[in-house]
DNA sequence: TTAACTGTTGATAC
DNA sequence: AGTATCAACAGTTA
């Protein structure tokens, strides 16, 4: 479930890498997949790479840009298989194997390296969108919860309006881009906020531990490469580390980082949520 | 075998 | 406007 420290991770491996580099074809193995004109691509050069709440941006030499999102079970694996001739890179064996049943689309650059989109559920996409119709894209988005945009004072202002639980409330990217499932279980467990809560009800003082309780796991997510619980690679198809130090999502019945109790599981919204019913108050 | 479940987000209905 | 529900899917689990 790539949320923002996944995508993240993505984006700045990508940005190590694809700067410069001449795009030779794209390949569409399932149409759902991507939107636009194959066509316009060849012979256009990678510019940047960037993130924006769970959205890479690819831009292009003619100011166009790719943006790919991910949703559940998006992948986005990078290989050149010119490093692996000069032996020792660390590319994940599986890779060989790619393209996959589950590759959509298939990004080939005129040195020969290759980016694969894959994706089981067929939910996450490929966009060829005109400058213009970025910003567009973006609209609905409230600024990433990273950014220093989000203070206590907008946080806990938004929250006062809002009847919802505050589970769903840190699920609002329209709030706060960039936290999902997971995240936002972990942040609830480290503020000791129960899920089922009721955003306008949180105080000030615990409105603030929530939010800045967010912005560590987040962080903590990035320092780890991304969560791989399910399907989650980074772009060297290689696992990330955050599911070992995650605090209760898919912990079910093992014991609390804050007082050992059980984690329990119950469901928000038609969400699975994990929760210390001990000391998550 | 079949049904439920998994999670992101836009569309839809209220 | 805010909220709730559903659809888009395929694969895994009950």
């Amino acid at each position: 479930m790539p949320e923002l420290p996944e995508v993240e991770t993505i984006a700045q491996r990508l940005q190590s890498v694809l700067p410069g580099k001449t795009i030779q074809k794209i390949a569409i193995l399932h149409p759902k997949s991507f939107q636009g004109q194959k066509s316009q691509l060849a012979a256009k050069s990678v510019v940047d790479i960037s993130r924006r709440a769970k959205i890479i941006t690819i831009s292009l030499s003619d100011n166009t840009a790719l943006l790919v999102h991910l949703k559940m079970t998006g992948q986005l694996i990078y290989i050149d298989d010119r490093v692996k001739l000069g032996g020792g890179h660390p590319t994940a064996d599986w890779t060989r194997d790619l393209p996959s049943s589950h590759t959509r689309v298939i990004l080939s650059f005129e040195d020969g390296s290759n980016l694969y989109f894959n994706d089981q559920r067929i939910f996450g996409w490929v966009k060829h969108l005109e400058s213009d119709a970025l910003i567009d894209e973006f609209k609905n988005y409230g600024p990433d919860i990273t950014d220093s945009g989000v203070t206590i004072d907008y946080y806990f202002q938004k929250a006062q309006r809002r009847s919802i639980t505050i589970k769903q409330f840190l699920l609002d990217n329209s709030v706060a881009a960039g936290v999902g499932n997971i995240y936002a279980c972990d942040a609830l467990n480290l503020a000791k906020i129960h899920p089922t809560r009721i955003a306008q009800t949180l105080s000030r003082t615990e409105t603030e531990r929530l939010l800045a309780a967010t912005k560590t796991v987040i962080r903590l997510g990035i320092q780890h490469g991304g969560a791989s619980i399910d399907t989650y690679v980074t772009a060297e198809g290689l696992t990330g580390t955050y599911q070992n130090v995650r605090r209760v999502y898919a912990r079910e019945g093992q014991p609390c980082p804050n007082c050992s109790a059980h984690i329990q599981k119950m469901k928000i919204a038609g969400r699975g949520t994990y929760v210390c019913g001990n000391c998550q108050k």
